[in-house]
DNA sequence: GGTTCTAGAACC
DNA sequence: GGTTCTAGAACC
């Protein structure tokens, strides 16, 4: 490229990133044929291309060769990285996706268990919930029933109903606040009916 | 391709499915350049790949088009189906992780939730729990206290322990078990200490 | 549907 | 790292 009696084959262009074939048929003949091994066109421009270079056509059919990634034609140019082969990539991407789908497949079945595991935790507080008013069934039973007496029974009774706060208990909470008001036998039979009637 | 005198030019292979450049340098000019538009051989190549044709290069040097989904090169060809472009195909994919990313923040925000429910589940359980062994030492303390009385009042202590049916409690129920051997009283207080021991 | 540039892939 | 075939993409 150096050599002033092929300007008129080659030459740089003005930007010193590239170079233009003035004349192609030349250029072949001339240059493409003693320096490279390659006797087409189409080789010489793929291994440009791997280095970078574009190709563009001049309006008088010269072509123009530039690589925009470098300062001067005549620094060391390096073959580019060449993308990871297509296959490669797309099987990356569908063993990505392989992966997220398995995933969500476990997470998905995880969800599950849990949401059954919830079923059983609430079946089970409901068990609990059912035998607690049972107790307290059989409890004011005995106060009815006259084997448990006293004013601190009747206490007792009325902690025990608070403790458990549960709001499907509320009205018979009021009932049972009665107690307190004098008409103690009263209350227990009608709280009774309620718990039964709510089991 | 049926006029003889082109024959020591370009000719029919014997499968009939293809056809050999006989001579590249008068193809170029006295066919490609009279019945094609195209000046390069590149661009010759690229319109009959597109129609499914591939090149052998034979050992003289000659080229042979062959395309192998046809029967006869007489009958008509045409252009094969394009893929659908890269870029297209790789957006697909991309929106499809996006429904998997989606479908994964979704299912994160179910488990967070579930969670929250579960940790609720097993505070009111604790609750529960807690309140339970409050009633059981205060039904027990109403025995030692003597205003809870008789035979039906200590059977109703086996049958409320046994009811809440919790592993916790096995251990007490073994001593309440000893009421009905004897040591009734002597039970009762080591039970009501063990009960304070694990709330 | 042809033209051209570009880059992947296989081969050497 | 060059060579060659192939096909994608953009443009006409």
């Amino acid at each position: 490229m150096q050599n002033q009696s092929l300007q008129n084959i080659i030459r740089k262009n003005e930007e010193n990133n590239g170079f233009i074939i003035v004349n192609q048929k030349e250029f072949l003949e001339k240059i493409l044929f003693q320096y490279y091994k390659s006797k087409t066109f189409a080789s010489f421009r793929r291994s440009l291309n791997s280095y970078g270079f574009q190709v563009y056509q001049l309006q008088n059919g010269q072509k123009l060769f530039i690589n925009k990634n470098i300062i001067s034609i005549n620094q060391n140019i390096h073959k580019r990285n060449l993308n990871p082969p297509f296959q490669n990539y797309y099987q990356l991407i569908e063993s990505e996706h392989q992966i997220l789908l398995l995933q969500l497949t476990q997470i998905k079945k995880n969800q599950q268990l849990m949401e059954q595991n919830i079923k059983r935790v609430l079946s089970l507080q409901e068990e609990i919930t059912r035998k607690m008013k049972l107790t307290m069934i059989q409890y004011i039973q005995g106060l009815l029933d006259g084997f448990i007496k006293g004013k601190k029974a009747e206490q007792f009774v009325l902690q025990f109903c608070f403790s458990i706060k549960n709001k499907q208990f509320s009205n018979i909470f009021e009932t049972i606040r009665k107690i307190y008001e004098g008409q103690f036998q009263k209350s227990l039979i009608i709280t009774r009916y309620q718990l039964l009637s709510i089991i």
